[in-house]
DNA sequence: TTAGGGTTAG
């Protein structure tokens, strides 16, 4: 609310002080008027019922309300008191109204203005009047690089620490934590040992915040091995400085010391809750996240998920596409009011987008106040359309974003870009992509240039996404010839194939898949010498399949099936199914695509090979244990196959079913004989 | 003062 504490109209007006005026671009307004509550300067007193009681900010703002006339002495217990966010507002009115009588404030003043600006994040104004000041004192430099690590400023930070270091301040136990973490954040593994050495030096290595924050900084920088014998050394840690070290095992993918290091944790407290679901749902570890987030609902202490906690545990039911758990973690974070955060928020888009529910991800967004939106939530939303193969959409959310005045950055165009080139808007890519640099200020990254060369390929523009490959001022790497292999496979375009694939074969020999597509390719040709070649290469240089799988979610439980797999309890009733399907998909018109098939075996082998691919599997036994109506939501770890495309789309029009696939690239969504994807993937 | 974090192409 705007509460009106004093019209400076009425005090004598002396000069104003241009210089930190136009330096600082302090409000003008004569008027100070504070967001702040009333409750923030006159409280209740607790021993009166009666009167108000003066807070200190009312005791300081005093003067200004009875129009005495203050003089320098007056402002600065009164910056000191105004910081943080909540009085940026009417600390800098207090600043415009001091600047407006022609004070310039002293050292003492000056350097409770800069932690005033400091501490609510107004860096621009911190910098200029901390650059006025001429001899800082640490507690100055403290609050500067704190502020300055605080908000992101690392570089900033890091030279300031420099400079402070050169005039002949060693640091102490608040520097180096805040130092050490811009370090962390700049992977500055050089300065962050220099820090180390110093702090060693005047015996503060050990201290509990800067041991934790030398930790920290070991750690993200990769190198576990010394953020280790830091811990090992110290004599009293912190809880944090066991949750820096969780943390790193994670990231290092030792899970099991991790594990072990969790186990044995004195007091364990939210944040290593957190680090370990997180751990676990960055390393693919999604039923392990799933299962340890659900103990510690369970747990009986204090331990109790934030939005931090509900953000890391909600990618492990995207990645496994698990909808009906999501649905589940959004209504626990619903009860305890967590679904406004906006970064919770923004997990549940991707959460829902990724489990195949565009409709949810939507519906989430549209939740989201208008002043919520920032860059993150309009990119998850850009993507969760491409991914779908939503194009029209994609681009419509981007021009709302730029609409509401939001500046797209790098993951935007990924996105952008890539919904243009799934859903065939090749002109419409093209002229975002040439506008990203002159018009968005955004510098084209390969991953950009990737999904030009998709776009271009998948429109069987060969000539023109090879001469963007030669022309593009990075290196092309795998992303960009397994893009263009990708089109020569849709496109059947050996020759280029052929290209792209020699060159995956050296970039990325372990990967299978290049083998196989080009191979497939081979064999679809009918090429068998090439295949059998092919094949030897893969035996020689002992490259292992990625099998395919399949999953499927039903009644909250998760499903996973292997090609040719017979493992399941009910792969008996899912093996006839099959058999009777391709009979009356076969009666529908439905022709087994019997190119996709590696082998150079008999028409009826490859036939029976199709039946079983692991995709079919999983509808299979969707359409068997789900009620009609139900949408059918499968997952596979590679992109679907040609063959199983189709019969997917006679399926849907056979059971009337919409099925949702999420394959390695995109969404497929089937219903009544046709895809979303509209065949152009 | 330190620790856990949502969006990224083929």
């Amino acid at each position: 609310m705007h509460q009106r504490l004093c019209s400076t109209a009425a005090l004598p007006k002396s000069k104003p002080n241009p210089v930190l005026l136009s330096a600082l671009n302090p409000s003008r307004s004569f008027t100070i008027e504070a967001d702040v509550s009333p409750e923030d300067y006159v409280g209740s007193n607790p021993s009166s019922k009666s009167s108000p009681y003066r807070t200190p900010l009312w005791n300081l703002l005093h003067p200004l309300l009875k129009h005495e006339p203050p003089d320098l002495s007056f402002y600065a217990p009164l910056f000191q008191h105004l910081t943080g966010r909540n009085f940026l507002r009417i600390g800098r009115q207090v600043h415009s109204h001091m600047a407006i009588r022609g004070w310039e404030p002293n050292g003492f003043t000056a350097a409770k203005m800069v932690a005033m600006y400091a501490s609510s994040g107004d860096l621009d104004a911190a910098g200029v009047l901390f650059g006025r000041i001429q001899n800082p004192s640490l507690i100055l430099y403290n609050s500067m690089i704190r502020a300055y690590s605080k908000y992101g400023c690392h570089q900033k930070s890091v030279e300031l620490y420099l400079r402070m270091h050169s005039s002949g301040f060693q640091g102490d136990n608040f520097t180096f934590p805040f130092v050490l973490r811009s370090c962390a954040d700049l992977l500055n593994l050089l300065i962050g040992k220099c820090v180390h050495g110093l702090s060693l030096r005047i015996g503060l290595e050990l201290d509990t915040y800067v041991g934790t924050s030398l930790i920290d900084m070991y750690v993200k920088c990769g190198e576990i091995g010394n953020a280790r014998k830091l811990f090992d050394i110290m004599d009293v840690r912190d809880v944090s400085s066991w949750n820096a070290l969780i943390a790193g095992y994670m990231r290092d993918g030792e899970i099991r010391v991790a594990e072990d290091l969790f186990a044995r944790i004195p007091c364990s407290n939210i944040v290593s809750w957190t680090a370990m679901i997180s751990g676990y749902t960055q390393n693919g570890l999604v039923e392990q996240a799933l299962t340890l987030f659900d103990e510690m609902l369970k747990y009986d202490s204090d331990v109790k998920p934030n939005w931090v906690t509900i953000m890391s545990v909600l990618p492990a039911c995207a990645h496994s596409a698990a909808l009906e758990r999501g649905r589940k973690i959004h209504d626990y974070a619903a009860s305890i009011g967590m679904d406004s955060n906006p970064s919770v928020c923004t997990a549940l888009i991707a959460m829902y987008a990724k489990c195949g529910s565009l409709v949810d991800a939507r519906c989430c967004f549209d939740q989201l106040l208008p002043t919520h939106r920032n860059l993150v939530a309009w990119n998850t939303m850009v993507t969760a359309y491409a991914s779908h193969g939503r194009g029209t959409e994609a681009v419509a959310t981007f021009e709302e974003m730029i609409e509401a005045g939001v500046r797209p950055d790098t993951v935007t165009f990924t996105g952008l870009l890539s919904g243009c080139s799934h859903s065939g808007l090749v002109e419409m890519g093209l002229k975002y992509f040439n506008n990203m640099k002159p018009v968005f200020s955004v510098e084209p990254r390969v991953e950009h240039y990737g999904c030009i060369v998709d776009l271009l390929g998948r429109a069987g523009r060969f000539v023109e996404a090879k001469k963007m490959i030669d022309e593009m001022p990075m290196e092309a790497g795998a992303s960009i010839w397994g893009a263009l292999l990708a089109a020569s496979k849709m496109h059947k375009n050996l020759d280029t194939a052929d290209i792209a694939a020699r060159k995956l074969f050296v970039l990325e020999p372990e990967n299978s898949g290049n083998y196989i597509l080009l191979s497939n390719m081979y064999a679809e040709a009918g090429m068998w010498g090439e295949v059998d070649d092919l094949r030897a290469a893969i035996q020689g240089r002992g490259i292992r399949k990625n099998p395919g799988c399949s999953w499927i979610e039903v009644n909250g439980k998760v499903h996973l099936f292997l090609g040719e797999d017979r493992s399941h309890t009910e792969s008996k009733e899912i093996y006839l199914f099959l058999e009777a399907l391709a009979e009356r998909m076969k009666a529908a018109g439905y022709v087994p695509d019997t190119t996709v098939v590696l082998h150079d075996v008999s028409e009826e082998e490859k036939e029976r090979n199709l039946t079983t691919h692991s995709e079919k599997l999983a509808v299979a036994f969707g359409l068997l244990n789900t009620n009609p109506g139900v949408v059918l939501r499968i997952t596979k770890n590679l992109r679907i196959c040609g063959d199983c495309h189709t019969a997917f789309k006679f399926i849907s029009k056979i059971y009337e079913r919409v099925m949702v696939v999420r394959d390695l690239n995109r969404f497929h969504q089937f219903e009544k004989g046709t895809c979303s994807c509209g065949d152009y993937w």
